[in-house]
DNA sequence: AATAGTAATGCAAATGTTTTCATGAAAATT
DNA sequence: AATTTTCATGAAAACATTTGCATTACTATT
């Protein structure tokens, strides 16, 4: 009779079994300072005994925190997010936070939905990848003035808080590269950019590090390649097999970079002797390789982890003052990991192309 | 006065502006057809005006679902897990669940750590990874009678419900095709076992099987490497640079595997020709390496989406009937993905190289 | 010895929803 | 015309917790 059919306790069973009031319980969990140490213990006596576990609904609904922060990713399975999300997770979990996490297949509209799920379960704060996003979830979050945050893409005038880094510059960084070793040949792999703040980013940074020494290339060099090795490898292999080949290739990320990789070899290219192949992203991974990728560092996860602890701030803040502080924006820095998948151009080749004026 | 500060309607100010009480909007959410379809309508509209959002907190209090799955990972960052994650996350998803995540880096205490504070929100349901768990957790997750089902290990007198293959039986196949092969000095390179029932199996499922072919490595070829590339790639040239090397390594996953790989190119070692490498996984983009890894397949969407909708079944099937029912089990096959990083052993070793098209 | 202060606890209101039951009106059946 | 049935709605209890306020008993201060 002491304990309910289902092993469902709840807190006035622990209070009855330990000969208190259920004030007192709460008290002892949420305040324990404040309740006599005997007591205390009495209580969690009961609680042991009757295998309580607390219920954090009842909680959020008085109107305090949920404990919850949610995640909305495009996809987690890729290298780029897996490590990102892991780094945010390992943070908010180290404060108290549980994450809810769900993923919207880089549909702008579903991440809408999922986000009302989402303020349905009343998180105490959300965050997303990248700054690209529907006018609808933009107000949603305003109205709700709901803590929110943007992991991995960083621009100074963004709408939302963000933690990344500027993925025009790592475009641009990567470019220069490529120019700075004497290509003049190159050509761009890239994902979609529609709906995708980072890789347009890369993408424009790029193309605009190019054209400014004259170097942009042919429509037909410029491929769009969806976020996987094995579709990369197929894109690239085409390209390879154009008449004409460009000297340098600038993948928008490093798993392209590896589908590059994998095509030259199919082919007997070798990389970098007759290609060279640069990435973005640095993944994990990318850099025991074989030949070791030559890439764009990014610090993914420092940036996920600031972008956790931001975001527990931000949460903190928010309950504190009612009015909504400052946008905080952390720019991480990145930097070019010369390995071994590019090479200078030496001598010029057979097909160099005059430069256009 | 029509809107709460702070954008934070509730259900009464719903009903006060649509002329309703409150009952009737918590009908027109949940049993619409129980409602006028004109008085619908206002309630519609001053949702809108109002911009409220329900509070699944205040629905789960009163007993029902409260929408939520917990999912238990020793860590996200992992290509296994990475697809595993993405697919029961897309099957619960469509169920209309939300999922909670959280990641204990093989630490089976923190695991219970984190299914006590999974069970504080209320999950209707939790998802493990394997079936070696504390006891604390068994004991916890039978007390409180909550539906739970254990993802990626299949052992047909498994304590919980599972879905996922016998990874004793890949470790046997994969013992034996290289045996088959004609090998017969063999090296082991795995994760570590103890916590870890699908690594436990498939090194215990090949080592019977090299022992039943008088095959058993020597103790310094059965080594040990973490779940990641660059320790794994260390450990293999170690054991490459030992003065006698087997002519075949049998690798515990493919994250392994690639490491071997990596680790041999880097020693001028030829694979196939050199050396076989076998993995077990089948991870996205072990078939676009080159050369092709050669491996055991592992229907890891399958297993993720199944075990997701099993999940679901398992939570709706335990609202119906107080007595919990019989524990499920699912085996999905694996299968021998014979591709390109073995050779069957031949006296003079030819120069063949892997079919380049 | 009287008073003020403090520590420990209980009572009851509040949180936002769902659902059971009751009620009245309109429609269908005799 | 009287009745039953159906439909649409509202009132209120229930869910599990937290906290402001009140109360009691004890300690410290004068």
């Amino acid at each position: 009779m002491s304990l309910k059919q289902g092993g469902k306790a709840d807190i006035v069973d622990v209070a009855r079994r330990a000969g208190v009031s259920i004030s007192t319980v709460s008290r002892s969990f949420n305040h324990p300072n404040l309740v006599n140490l005997a007591t205390r213990k009495k209580i969690e006596k009961s609680v042991k005994a009757l295998g309580y576990i607390r219920n954090r609904a009842a909680q959020a609904m008085y109107g305090r925190r949920s404990g919850t922060i949610g995640l909305i990713v495009p996809t987690i399975d890729h290298a780029i997010f897996a490590e990102v999300i892991q780094s945010f997770s390992d943070a908010v979990d180290q404060a108290g936070f549980t994450l809810l996490i769900a993923s919207h297949g880089f549909d702008l509209e579903r991440e809408y939905t999922v986000l009302r799920k989402f303020l349905e379960h009343r998180v105490d704060g959300v965050a997303l990848i990248g700054l690209d996003h529907s006018e609808p979830t933009f107000q949603l979050l305003e109205q709700q003035a709901v803590p929110v945050i943007s992991i991995w893409n960083y621009e100074e005038d963004s709408r939302i808080s963000c933690v990344g880094a500027a993925n025009s510059e790592a475009g641009e960084m990567a470019a220069r590269h490529v120019l700075d070793l004497g290509h003049r040949r190159i050509a761009l792999v890239f994902p979609k950019t529609v709906g995708n703040d980072r890789a347009r980013g890369r993408l424009e940074g790029a193309l605009v590090q190019l054209r400014r020494q004259q170097a942009e290339p042919p429509e037909s060099w410029t491929i769009q390649a969806p976020y996987n090795i094995a579709e990369a490898k197929e894109a690239c292999g085409a390209l390879f097999d154009l008449p004409e080949r460009p000297t340098a290739l600038l993948c928008g990320n490093d798993v392209i970079a590896q589908g590059a990789i994998y095509a030259a070899f199919q082919r007997g290219l070798r990389v970098p002797e007759d290609l060279s192949i640069l990435g973005i992203g640095d993944f994990k991974g990318s850099k025991e390789m074989e030949p070791a990728l030559t890439t764009i560092h990014f610090p993914a996860e420092e940036i996920g982890g600031l972008a956790g602890r931001e975001m527990c701030g931000l949460i903190a803040q928010s309950e504190g003052l009612k009015t909504m502080g400052q946008l905080v924006r952390k720019k991480c820095q990145i930097s070019l990991a010369e390995r071994a998948t590019c090479l200078p151009i030496r001598r010029p080749r057979r097909f160099v192309r005059p430069t256009a004026k």
